[in-house]
DNA sequence: GTCGTGATTGACAACGTTGTCAATATTCAG
DNA sequence: CTGAATATTGACAACGTTGTCAATCACGAC
């Protein structure tokens, strides 16, 4: 037995086409006999309204869906700005298509194409690659985007980001404070944009404090924990080693610290890490860092695409979130 | 300017509707030379597939969409999922629409029947509600069903499980091996399956032991950390304490490692958790937890999934995923 | 030269819904 | 009681695609 359509409802309830669709969608002007009567009919077939056709028939071809591109869902922040999302898409009846893209631009292309061929109303894109401007033909085509995370590069968009070179200025100063001169800084691959961002901020904090970058301190393109660990346990091989560590990513800090521990050295070396890492607060020491909002960053975005489907023409806008400094005890360990 | 349709690349190229059809959809019997005209029509007009009439007119109204319902996309363990059912659906081509329950029913017959409105194929489910009966007929309908974590209640479907009756044994009598008499037991909601099964294996284990379920030392109904944090402070407080505790759930774990390491008495009483705890390697003690694994019970339930959308029509089945004890201190902290 | 075969190609209806607009029924002012 | 205004209802086409089936064409066998 097939589906029931509206045309079975309408043949059950005696009535048109067009009356179960006006009762389906809520519509004005069917009387309350007719009204019930249709209802009952939907109740006693298990009538379904099939948003595939109905999303066709519609003006606009709205689909009341959008698609969120995040590196990894696994990653709380691109988690927690998932759930974020997807609660106020869902109170607007909107349905969300998530999916990872795991730094692969080739992945990032083909998930967009496929979401524009389910034609979702909008896209909230942490992308993976560096030139958007494929980007141009989706938007013409009607689909709305705002980036998250890492800004367009030769596209024009609504954006969310972070203040990725204030942040880490700010983290690197504070550890100047504690009188360190030899930091350490552990990133990202450079070709991410926020990476770079942080390294920027880095740099600014020592130029501002007169202090040479070293470049033997310098270590990035750490894209896993793994890395990161092999790459901190070099430099407690140095000569000189660093003082104090500043690590740019979660999972870089996580890798940091398990070198640390592993050489017995978490109590000497200080440590501050961009983006918070779960559970932090109760490692030992436990770790200061710079912490994003991924709630708001989600929010704002969420916000913002939604005012574009509501036909928000006005300019493009990057909106800055703000990170926040938790002193928890590994930043402010001394310089020796 | 409205999006090109099929119609559009006909005109552009000099031929019918149906062989752009055939064209998009790869069919074979085009000429070369026609399929090149269309192919580039395609590109010139930046024509895109529109798989919402694709769908509406294919046969069976197959949307090749699955919806995955979890507790909440922010909890390791279901991200973990979630990225694997991901990367699999995308391999066929697969879109996955991802939402929370938050432990609300409500949401759930919410969420399922809007996912039914956009003709999902199938669904996979870590249901939040007690009473799946409702689902029968969206099964009628056409949506397969896959249950994991927790099993479906009146009504029959395949499901991905974890022993978490033997599992919670199994971290049970690991305390009782180093001595541990009193040992308390600390676990979410009662509602939740999970949650119970936990139990019967913590009293399982007991009973064998021959030792009795001291009321005091159970506290349930714990639903996040606050609160089991303050259970364990209340514990600890008894005039007997318990000298080990269990802890059923990931942020359970969490909350009891707040309250004893706020109380200075986590290198005195033991502790085993189920599910895997982020970082919880480097806390010290080191937790011993249950771990599952989140990876198989995707792959499985992504699997099982996928057989029926192919057509497999054999019993439904219930796929156990073990867990593993893993042991890192904190759980062989032997009786005072 | 005729016919059958297989390969291309296209005309048309259909998927399930909603927008448009006309038809009918009802209500109200005068 | 009449005409106009309003409320209800339904017939029909259309959204963009694909399944069905018939038409055309080239080719080789007889």
């Amino acid at each position: 037995m097939p589906r029931p359509t509206i045309r079975d409802v309408a043949a059950l309830a005696g009535t048109s086409l067009k009356t179960v669709s006006r009762v389906v969608n809520g519509e004005a002007g069917v009387s309350d006999e007719l009204s019930t009567r249709v209802r009952s009919a939907i109740d006693r077939l298990g009538y379904r309204h099939n948003l595939t056709a109905s999303n066709l028939r519609r003006s606009g071809g709205k689909t009341r869906s959008v698609g969120m591109l995040v590196n990894n869902v696994t990653n709380p922040l691109d988690a927690a700005v998932h759930h974020t999302i997807e609660e106020m898409a869902s109170q607007r009846g909107v349905a969300v298509l998530a999916s990872s893209l795991d730094e692969s631009p080739s992945r990032e292309r083909r998930l967009v194409e496929a979401f524009a061929e389910r034609r979702v109303d909008g896209l909230i894109l942490m992308p993976a690659s560096h030139d958007h401007s494929y980007l141009v033909e989706e938007r013409r085509m009607g689909m709305s985007i705002v980036f998250i995370d890492r800004p367009p590069v030769f596209f024009d968009a609504d954006a969310v980001l972070v203040d990725n070179r204030l942040g880490a200025g700010r983290g690197v100063k504070h550890l100047l404070s504690y009188g360190h001169r030899r930091i350490a800084f552990l990133g990202d691959h450079r070709s991410i944009v926020t990476a770079a961002e942080r390294f920027r901020g880095f740099t600014d904090a020592l130029e501002t404090a007169a202090i040479p970058v070293d470049p033997d301190l310098v270590r990035q393109d750490l894209v896993d924990s793994e890395r990161a660990l092999a790459a901190t346990l070099d430099l407690l091989s140095l000569d000189e080693p660093p003082t104090a560590i500043f690590a740019a990513q979660n999972l870089v800090t996580i890798g940091v610290v398990r070198a640390l521990r592993s050489a017995a050295k978490h109590h000497e070396i200080a440590l501050v890490g961009f983006d918070d890492v779960p559970m932090s607060d109760l490692l030992d020491p436990a770790i200061t860092v710079l912490a994003q909002d991924p709630a708001r960053i989600g929010r704002q975005a969420a916000t913002t695409l939604f005012a574009r489907l509501d036909g928000d023409r006005s300019p493009t806008q990057t909106y800055i979130v703000p990170t926040t400094l938790i002193t928890r005890g590994s930043g402010e360990i001394p310089a020796g």
